[in-house]
DNA sequence: TAAAAATACTCCATAGGTATTTTAT
DNA sequence: ATAAAATACCTATGGAGTATTTTTA
């Protein structure tokens, strides 16, 4: 047998099977009950048994423990110290046992437990706090270990183990279930000198800023990148790729910087300086989508808990 | 039900009997060993059953806990997330609880719980730490309160349920059990100007100095006081009595100031100063005897512990 | 003597045994 | 292909029910 685990567990255990043999909680709990109303009939009521089996299982359990446990008296039934002894332990461990009865369960249904999720930045700034909220007010013992990642690094997160599930920009690989929970249109961010000469609200791809395009890498989101540039070409443009950064943040500072221009979602206007100025684009601008990406093998934990609710969410 | 002891016991006794209703120790024990050994059937041998039936009971587990608790391998069978947790709470609880049916047998069966011990001073200066010490040697959980009182005290003390045993000077009441544990011989305590007078080194009583008598009121030891008497009746005196006083010691320092001679247990000597001479006494004085004296209805607890090895004692 | 618990006896639910099949690596 | 666990089926222990007796204040 192993040696990990608790000392005395395996002890325990053998006493159990041998010296203790029979005693089950069953018992113990009748006890518990005839001491606490100090009459049988009553205890019995309560138990929703007649009162001869009680009476019974009370003596199996005083013969089997060596003990009388009950001084049994024309008025009244009262523990003797044995009893009084032994219903101090059990007053102090049966609560105990049943609180871990209730957590084993609700860790088997995914109510509790550690779920290491990934997000990416935008999923960040923009509907990741309230759902965050919502979880933790519904599953409170779901403990929530967030981190902020490139999709790609979680995709290898998620092959290997190390995240249980990831907000992130499509496409996801095939090896991993994708469902999308948030699109977000994209505005445009220019430098605030080029402001004058774009005084339109709204502009369209042909009505852009002739200046660099600063991007994510295509390797770290091929799909974004990919309809970014689809939508220059719809318009027949094809934009100077400028710096590339792999935070929006950082993207937004360059173009603050007056290096280039760039679509990003509407909510990173807010972290945003005066430096920047912002556009509206027209209805055929891509939208920033990001989905929940999990191993489908890896559910029948906290998981299903978090699809359960973000599932939720959607429809309401 | 009474509101006293432990508030949640309550609640999960009502728990144990209608949520968690099936779930016995037999079943946690089953499944923390399969868990430990991660093989069924190394479990079933440890467990000295067959292996279907252990499987039956895990199964059986894992359906009332209403969580799956072990991941069935090829190699080896895990515990899941639930089984993790539920091992967990075992590890913490089981120990204690089987510790605490042992402390209820030992309880029962009186090798546990308080003993309060009334005792004469003449015991606490001779067998009594010997035996305190014995008692606390073979039986540690047995815990000893012990109080200095005069016989007669004690009797009303044992007969009102305030003390246990009480070590006394016979005669006891007869509504009392008693039983003669240490007899002493008597020795001669007299002022230190009478030694040269009396050089012999054991006196009778037709030998002994013509001094008021120190004893101890009657009332308060009638059987010693009135066998001193006899001594001195026997050949043909009638002392004086002196000074009374209800302490060993006091007697013997009024001995010391010269206010008359006593008879007083050997044992008493090593605690006098040196204004005291002392003198053997012939085969006919009395002895001092002290015996243990309890209620006829309070064994079965720690007094039986007590009385037997008292009884060991006087053997040996 | 009357309330409370223990005993007598019956029934059936279920724990455990043996033989066998299914599963998973 | 094979070890491991699950399933099928049987037996018997013992838990719970009703009726009754014994105990005790």
């Amino acid at each position: 047998m192993g040696d990990s685990g608790p000392a005395g567990l395996d002890d325990a255990l053998q006493q159990l099977s041998t010296r203790w043999r029979g005693i089950d909680l069953r018992q113990l709990a009748y006890f518990a009950v005839v001491a606490r109303e100090g009459h049988f009939g009553r205890a019995a009521v309560r138990l929703r048994l007649s009162q001869p089996p009680l009476s019974m299982q009370v003596k199996a359990l005083e013969s089997r423990l060596g003990a009388r446990l009950l001084d049994r008296g024309r008025q009244a039934t009262v523990p003797t110290a044995a009893g009084w002894a032994l219903l101090e332990t059990l007053g102090l461990l049966l609560p105990p046992l049943v609180e871990g009865l209730e957590q084993a369960r609700a860790t088997g249904r995914g109510e509790r437990g550690r779920l290491r999720v990934g997000f990416v930045t935008p999923a960040g700034t923009s509907f990741l706090p309230g759902f965050v909220r919502a979880l933790r007010e519904r599953w409170p013992d779901i403990e929530l270990s967030l981190n902020e990642a490139t999709s790609d690094e979680q995709f290898v997160a998620l092959a290997d183990g190390r995240l249980d599930a990831g907000f992130v920009l499509p496409p996801a690989p095939d090896s991993l279930s994708f469902r999308q929970v948030h699109a977000e249109r994209l505005v445009l961010a220019m430098p605030a000198r080029l402001a004058a000469a774009f005084p339109a609200s709204t502009l369209g791809a042909a009505d852009l800023p002739d200046e660099p395009l600063l991007v994510f890498p295509r390797e770290k989101a091929p799909g974004l990148h990919a309809e970014i540039l689809a939508y220059f070409a719809a318009a027949g443009r094809a934009p100077v790729i400028g710096q590339q950064a792999i935070q929006m943040p950082t993207i937004v500072n360059l173009v603050a910087a007056g290096l280039g221009i760039a679509l990003v979602p509407a909510s990173i206007r807010r972290s945003a300086g005066a430096d920047v100025a912002w556009r509206e684009l027209d209805d055929k601008a891509p939208r920033i989508r990001i989905g929940v990406a999990w191993r489908p093998g890896a559910t029948g934990g906290p998981l299903d808990r978090l699809l359960e609710t973000l599932a939720q969410r959607l429809q309401g």
